[in-house]
RNA sequence: GGCCCGUUCGUCUAGAGGCCUAGGACACCACCCUCUCAAGGUGGCGGCACGGGUUCGAAUCCCGUACGGGCUGCCA
């Protein structure tokens, strides 16, 4: 037996699709584990001809989920005006063979006919009428009477009655071939053996495997896997719902998350974890496991997924990640001063608390900025209280002796605290509004070490007449 | 309208006739931990669409109903 080709071929419309990294995914998986070819083909389009960089997106979304055209498991891309002419070669063996026919039958006049009769749709009136080729005249293909079964790997037997289908166009008019007809050739002269597709393709399918077997050849295993769909309940558009892989790896999402996300989806692993390596995925993923019915692509698992991911990076490999991020941020803001082993120094605590790497900057920003940026509420929350000057004035006196590590502030702080009367959650309120501008952020005792004792001090003297709120 | 597909917690899933008093994950809620916020831990809420069969026994098999979706071009 030869090895197997599964054919992804993509409809190039600029942006590349969630539901079409899904099924890519799918494909490569089983043509990795099974020593099989995954080949990539672009269906051919005026604007997608005119638009070479719609090509290389999805040649780059593919790499970033890990489907690279450097691995020696991928073949293409190919384009599919590159067989344009066993297009029509196949059309005119069909012909002579008896499997189609040539109609003069215009859009309109079917449609009028069809109304005459009370019927819908080409009632294959052209037949018998033994017409030749000619201008304006399309070829048809002759649909037999009976049932068309296609087997497929994740739904089974699927019984189609030829009645329900019309004899449908292979030529147009002008002589071109249809996109179902291309679409047959292409697979079968590239010897594709799995056709792994989403759902919506399944009424299409008798069709094409009626072509397959009047051109002689035996149908490839089909595999129609259920559509992604939103909120509503309908399948995901581009007009509609986000599904852009793109606009996912541009807010921080990393690839190995979006990968094991969009693969449990109609899908699990066995033994129960669905976090897994990709590895998993290669030597588990069948098509008889995949579920029947739509999944809807839920944001929030996949944020859960990614955070889970973004917790397992060592903090090296966090800030290597996090960097274009930070590079942005940076970027924005030019009166920042970068201090790169402060950032490490605080990449353990940013880790638990961003989902995407696009929060990153934004756990630690006062930490660069030259002012932190007050907001309003925690102004008047921390620092608007009886005991916050108080306790910024001993904070400055013990942060003035104190040794400059975690746990030395912490304990020093302690002290300002229970001088106080008060515990360390509701004391460090005013030192943290102070110092970063929020109630809330990264563990305070952590931050002034990576601060530095000068300019923790600095803020907190700063703050009687430095405060600007926005 | 016709044809096709589907239906297990809100969501993604496990489940191939007794292991199911239906398991896990996300979300949500509570508690614990705790310098805020997270993370982590513990617990909770919550589901086999409905009706008939078949069977000693059905989430699992069959039929019907309902609901949802997809496809129905001289588009790709």
């Amino acid at each position: 037996m030869s090895a197997p080709r599964f054919r992804f071929a993509p409809s190039p419309t600029g942006i590349f699709h969630i539901g079409g990294a899904r099924t890519a995914l799918m494909n490569w998986a089983l043509a990795k584990r099974l020593g099989g070819t995954f080949v990539l083909r672009i269906e051919d389009t005026d604007e997608a001809r005119n638009r070479p960089e719609w090509t290389e997106g999805i040649i780059d979304s593919l790499a970033w989920i890990g489907i690279s055209r450097d691995d020696p498991t991928f073949e293409g891309p190919y384009f599919q005006s590159a067989y344009a002419d066993q297009h029509v070669a196949a059309a005119q063996r069909l012909f002579d063979a008896g499997h189609a026919y040539y109609c003069d039958l215009t859009p309109d006049e079917i449609q009028q006919r069809a109304a005459a009769e009370g019927t819908q749709g080409y009632g294959g009136w052209s037949r018998d009428r033994g017409l030749g080729p000619g201008p304006g005249r399309v070829l048809r293909f002759r649909v037999a009477a009976g049932t068309t079964v296609v087997h497929d790997a994740v739904r089974g037997e699927v019984t189609f009655d030829n009645a329900v289908i019309e004899d449908f166009v292979l030529l147009r008019g002008n002589g071109s071939p249809m996109f179902l007809l291309a679409n047959v050739v292409d697979d079968l002269t590239m010897g594709i053996t799995h056709v792994i597709r989403a759902e919506e393709h399944l009424p299409n399918t008798p069709k094409q495997q009626m072509i397959w077997e009047a051109l002689g050849h035996t149908v490839p295993q089909w595999a129609h896997v259920p559509v992604l769909v939103n909120e509503q309940r309908k399948k995901i558009s581009k007009r509609r719902d986000k599904v852009a892989l793109e606009s996912f790896r541009a807010e921080g999402y990393i690839a190995e998350a979006m990968v094991n996300y969009l693969m449990t989806l109609g899908w699990s692993p066995r033994g129960g974890e669905e976090i897994v390596a990709w590895q998993v995925v290669e030597d588990e993923f069948r098509l008889e496991d995949v579920n029947l019915s739509p999944a809807f692509f839920d944001l929030k698992k996949l944020a859960a997924f990614n955070a889970e991911y973004l917790r397992r990076m060592t903090p090296e490999q966090f800030a290597e990640a996090a960097e274009p991020w930070l590079a942005q941020w940076r970027a924005a803001h030019p009166g920042a001063v970068w201090d790169q082993q402060r950032f490490l120094a605080m990449v353990p605590v940013i880790q638990p608390r961003v989902s995407t790497l696009a929060e990153a900057p934004g756990v630690v920003d006062f930490l660069f900025l030259p002012h932190p940026q007050f907001d309003e509420a925690s102004l008047a929350k921390a620092l608007a209280t009886d005991e916050a000057a108080g306790i910024v004035a001993d904070s400055i006196a013990a942060f003035t002796t104190c040794d400059w590590t975690c746990d030395a502030i912490n304990a020093a702080f302690a002290e300002v605290a229970e001088r106080h009367g008060l515990k360390l959650g509701k004391a460090q309120a005013p030192v943290r509004v102070a110092v970063s501008g929020r109630t809330v952020g990264p563990p305070l005792f952590e931050s002034l070490e990576a601060l530095g004792r000068d300019e923790t001090l600095r803020r907190l003297r700063a703050l009687p007449e430095g405060v600007r709120v926005p």
